[in-house]
This record gives C-alpha cells, structure tokens and sequence, in this order.
DNA sequence: TCAACATTGACGGGGCGTCATAGTTA
DNA sequence: TTAACTATGACGCCCCGTCAATGTTG
C-alpha cells in the first residue's frame, strides 16, 4: 500500500469483494474510472473511487441499468462540486430523486422473491421429509 | 383452456411470470420439459409441469447453477416415483440435503446483500437531502 | 377461412470468466 | 534481478430478448 491514499486495482478487488476483470469492465463502461495511472499504466485508485464501487456493488443486486446508476452517480458528483447551473441543478435533483424510487420499487420486489424462495425451500425440505419417513415406513 | 388440464406455453408463461422464450429455453436444457405435443407440435404442459416451472422461478433467484436445480428436481421425482434401489435413494436423499444446505446459504446470503442496497439507498437519499438543504441555505 | 397462437432457427447483448502475451513495480 | 502484479486484447458462456419465416389451432 502506498502512502499517498492511492490503491491498484488488486487491492481495490479485496477491499470491495469485486473481481478484477469487474472493476475493469466497470472502467470500460464509464461506470467507475480510476483517478490515476502510474506512469507504467497501472490503475490507481483513490478512496472516493472504492466508495463508488462499493455502492454500485451494493445496488447490483437490484438489477438496475448499470447506465443508470453511473447517470446518477455522476449526477451526484456533480451536485456535490457545486459547479452547475440552477436550472440544470434542478434536474439532477430530479433525476436522483426518480432513480431512489425506482431503487427501493425493486428492494421491495426483491424483498418479495426472496421470500418466495424461502418457501420454495420449505417445499423442498417438506418434500424430503417426505421421502424420509416413506424409507422409515418401509424399512420398519 | 382445454378441459383435460393441459396448457399451452402461452397460458404457461401467464401464469407463472415466466416469458415464453425463458419456458422454452428450460426445455432446450431439460430444466423442465412438457409432458407432451399437440399433433401439430405444441408444447402442453400439465399442472405439476407448471409447478416445476414456478419452483424453479423462485430459486431462480438464488442464483443457484441451473443445472444443479435440474438435477435435484429430477431427484425428487425419482424418489417420489419410488422406483428406484436402496443404495441409489440414499444417494438422492444426500443429494438433495446437499441442495437445500446450498440453497439456505444463498437465501442467507441473499439476504445480506439486500440489506446493503438498503443502506446504499439510505445513503443516496442523505447525498440528495444534503443537496436540497444546500440549495436552501445558497438561495435563502 | 381467418385470427391468434405456436414452431424452429438464428443473431445479439450484457456482464463478466478466462486465457494468452507482454509490460511494470518494489 | 526476480517475483508479483498489472495491461490489453480476444474469445467464450449463460440467459435469455428479439426478429424472421412458417406452421397449427379453434
């Protein structure tokens, strides 16, 4: 690790649990470009960068567009630099705003799969129950 | 709908959710195949193959290997069926404990993994709060 | 007969895994 | 210097979406 706050991507992957080929492609796509390269071409990336990736591999799970989550986090980047018009300001705020709802519209269908998995699950092991006590039956 | 409790992939995909290229698409990899065709060559299913069709969407989102699902779903029929040897239905049985253990591990997983979006999504609201607040103080 | 439904290809695409080959860093 | 890391292609795979051209059903 070096000092300067500065991490290459294989220390990024263990941080953040994605893989490396991920974290590449997610550069491809715009989605999280690193702050820097070493002058040999090594990415580098600093802590806002991991924070970026961490927060898209929390929303992954939602299955949301990937372009619209990078939309949205450069459209809070851009509000948090402060360098934008009123007007456009106002969009962005908008456009955050629709893509938190759409956000939690899918946490809860999820919330929701997740449930009927368990009982899928349930089913399974009621079934093998099942097929236990028949093997009980007629061994006894 | 026909009386004798056949559907075709049409009603099938309505259903249970599934799109008619998904449905077909489990057929081409044996994951559920229809009991039987028309003369003409439509699919029909009956009432347990829709069954099939629905377990599988709910543990689809387990992310578990398709093809392991496959093999556990024939387990049990086989074991239902009971046509088969002592030695080989201790065999299933394992088999299928084996699964469910898996698919238990993935819920849990799963579930962990909601709870992140969740926090992500918390944190994406306070961005967009901290934002507004700004816009208040800069323009009262 | 006609409208609605289905069939089999085939191509395409997102999100990476997985080489292969070669350069960089400590 | 050398071991460990990284770079850039490129191909492949899964899980379907989406035509296109054609046949089936009621």
């Amino acid at each position: 690790l070096r000092k300067d706050g500065l991490y290459q991507i294989g220390e990024v992957a263990e941080r953040t649990g994605l893989s490396i080929r991920t974290i590449r492609y997610y550069e491809e796509t715009g989605l999280a470009v690193p702050s820097g390269r070493t002058r040999g071409g090594f990415r580098l990336y600093t802590d806002e960068d991991t924070h970026r990736l961490e927060i898209i591999k929390h929303l992954k799970i939602l299955d949301l567009p990937l372009e619209d989550t990078k939309d949205v986090l450069d459209a809070l980047d851009l509000l948090r630099s402060g360098n934008v018009e009123h007007q456009q300001q106002e969009r962005l705020l908008k456009q955050v705003a629709g893509f938190v709802a759409e956000a939690q519209n899918r946490s809860r269908l999820l919330s929701a799969r997740l449930e009927a998995s368990r009982q899928a699950i349930v089913e399974l092991r009621q079934v093998l129950l099942g097929q236990r006590y028949a093997r009980l039956g007629r061994s006894g």
